[in-house]
DNA sequence: TGTGTTATTGATAATCATTTACACTTGATA
DNA sequence: TATCAAGTGTAAATGATTATCAATAACACA
């Protein structure tokens, strides 16, 4: 933890931001809730339970910024909220989502299932992929134990 | 395009909604427009140049109404704007979109690239795949030609 | 032709996530 | 210490979408 925001520090530095107790605050959340696509409020009244005085807008800024830093992954599900999630250290992509169109449970998968995919995009449409978002819509394997159940 | 809005027509009939002016003058500029991504508000003043006395929110419903019965695809490429495409006739999954990080354009790649993908994802998470969107963000053939060119 | 019922509409207001404006702090540097 | 830019919190503004509601249209039937 304390390695990772270390890091981010580093990183910040770099592009001349500080890691203000305001960002490192966020920052904390987000490695503490890692994975759990939280939304900009979500982060923002975790950050409030640590640092009451920490306003709303401060915390879009920051997750703007490190969003631009490409630290964290602003992600969107189609309910007209973002959520953000801290990237993997290392990780190149987004990682790929299946959405339970029953229940709204949301599953990763962290495994890269597009290199062929790319690398097709890559010579057949001249176009160089940086990243990529995939989501799947369906029913998970949980819904379709009850649905079983159920009939 | 006759033939396109008769069929819609029946489709809507089946699931007991009918096919007013309002919403044909909708489809109309769906099918006029076809795979422009448009937004609700160009959609909006699109159908108010044929038809002034069209209101926002009826091109709101219409475009939810569609949606749900999958004859348009609400689409999101993360600005804060839900954008419409008529879904082509037969097309059981969304196509994929190349977004240029440069210019901001947009290109389709209507070949279904993930068919091994699903069925992994079937198998391998025992998840029941419905629909899916996957976005490639990167740069387009033509900005890495004038990049090329201005180095 | 009327009449009741229901779906649909347009205008408008309300909502809600996100941004912006602005005056105030802070923290680094001269 | 004085200065200056970057960063902050509050509050107001914005902009997309949704809800409300009275008016209208469509239709089924007397």
């Amino acid at each position: 933890m304390e390695h990772r925001i270390e890091r981010i520090k580093k990183q910040l530095h770099a592009e001349s931001y500080k890691l203000t107790p305001q960002r490192e605050a966020t920052v904390r959340v987000l490695l503490e809730r890692e994975e759990d696509h939280l939304s900009a409020e979500d982060i923002y009244l975790l950050v409030k339970e640590k640092a009451p005085e920490i306003g709303l807008a401060t915390v879009y800024r920051t997750l703007e910024l490190l969003s631009e830093l490409k630290i964290v992954d602003k992600i969107n599900f189609g309910d007209g909220v973002s959520r953000y999630d801290l990237r993997k250290e290392g990780a190149a992509h987004f990682h790929h989502h299946l959405v339970c169109m029953e229940c709204g449970t949301v599953e990763e998968i962290v495994e890269d299932l597009l290199e062929d995919v790319e690398k097709k995009v890559e010579d057949q449409w001249q176009f160089q992929v940086k990243d990529h978002r995939l989501t799947f819509h369906g029913i998970c394997r949980h819904c379709q134990q009850k649905n079983k159940e159920s009939n």
